[in-house]
DNA sequence: GTGGTCTAGACCACC
DNA sequence: GTGGTCTAGACCACC
């Protein structure tokens, strides 16, 4: 089931927040091949938004093949298994690098970094 | 020297993005304690944003104690290095506690990760 | 036999593709005079349209001619070569001439356009 | 400068219209690299059009890579023209073949073809 | 009921 | 001034 943290006071605009939050629960599998989504309407009613922004957040989902939208039927989520780990891979790579970087950068060392991802790691 | 990736599409304000490098700068040592900051207007025509943009910044790094400015003689970094190293692990933590939230939210396990984090390090 | 390719994203309407497929089959003299047309809800089925929208279609092409209804036993291909002859032609000179018209205005000469047509025709 | 025959009754979406219109302009050179193009608000009062209708064409034609637009500077043409020699190349090439296509299935021969094409190629 | 297009008009950040 | 986001609400085609 979609569940949403909308924060409307985030520079990040409400339609990018929405279709982060359907992006990531298709990558975690919660929303499956084929699954259909809800109408435009029913979705802008959830979040108390205008059908106009979830509109746009369904259309770019589409147009970067996450979903397919039928008129009449709606839209339904599309993709391969396949190809959605090696995109979560991707991505989680990415996040990493990036986190060390800013480490480095603020003058962490390898062993540094070691030690509070193990201490991290363990506490969870 | 400051170094800046601004990003003037990004959803985040180019005010903060500015403040965040330099606070970054500040936080790695890159700038250190009694360094004198470009005058407003030299970042500014630097950055090629509106001198009001930049003021806006210095001013916000005044409020939080990282920088200080005197009339006539512009602005200089202002930090205990104490202090510094408290924000700086507390700052990286927060990070890679997002990172795993992250990772996880995606599917994968605590060994999915380790593995995927030694292999990075040892790359570096 | 009736072959169609219907866009439903397409922003002309389902019915006027639906149209155009069987006047072209007529045309071509796929579907000959007297050619008994498929009922209209076996078409619906086959295209996997509303009734009303197949209804529709066989209206139309009936006030235009290229088609007949009787009460009871459905609707036939109604058309005679030569002015199938005539009304081919003016299509294809039409046709062409578009052609030739988005070709010069996007900057090809007469002899650009001599050069790809012969290249093409011979491939075939 | 930017010509356009707006079909408000046209079936293709007054927003594709006017897309392809400019599209065309850049393919055709009219319109240069690094040419400004109107802003938002001037090309809707020039058009009639509502703002939003001319933002969507502008940011599906930055999608696509053939504008690009900036905060407070407005939208450039961005383009080089080797790749536009290959664009237009190959949508010239698919537009001649649709039309053979057709032809063909009109039941005209490789020959009837040829005629025709020299005829309404003098003529211009 | 479904999505797609479009208008009118507001408010924001940045120049 | 520039573009970006968002709402409210209309009308369309197709089911």
């Amino acid at each position: 089931m979609l569940k949403f943290n909308i924060d409307a006071a985030s520079p990040v605009p409400v339609y990018q927040q929405v279709k982060q939050a359907i992006t990531l629960d298709i990558m975690a599998n919660r929303l499956k091949d084929g699954d259909q989504l809800p109408s435009i309407r029913t979705l802008a009613r959830i979040l108390k938004l205008n059908p106009n922004t979830v509109a746009k957040v369904y259309y770019s989902l589409e147009q970067e093949g996450y979903i397919e939208g039928r008129r009449g039927s709606g839209y339904q989520v599309k993709c391969q298994k396949g190809k959605m780990d090696n995109l979560k891979l991707s991505i989680i790579e990415h996040e990493f690098k990036a986190f060390l970087e800013k480490a480095f950068s603020l003058g962490f060392t390898k062993e540094d970094i070691e030690k509070l991802m193990r201490r991290l790691l363990t506490n969870e």
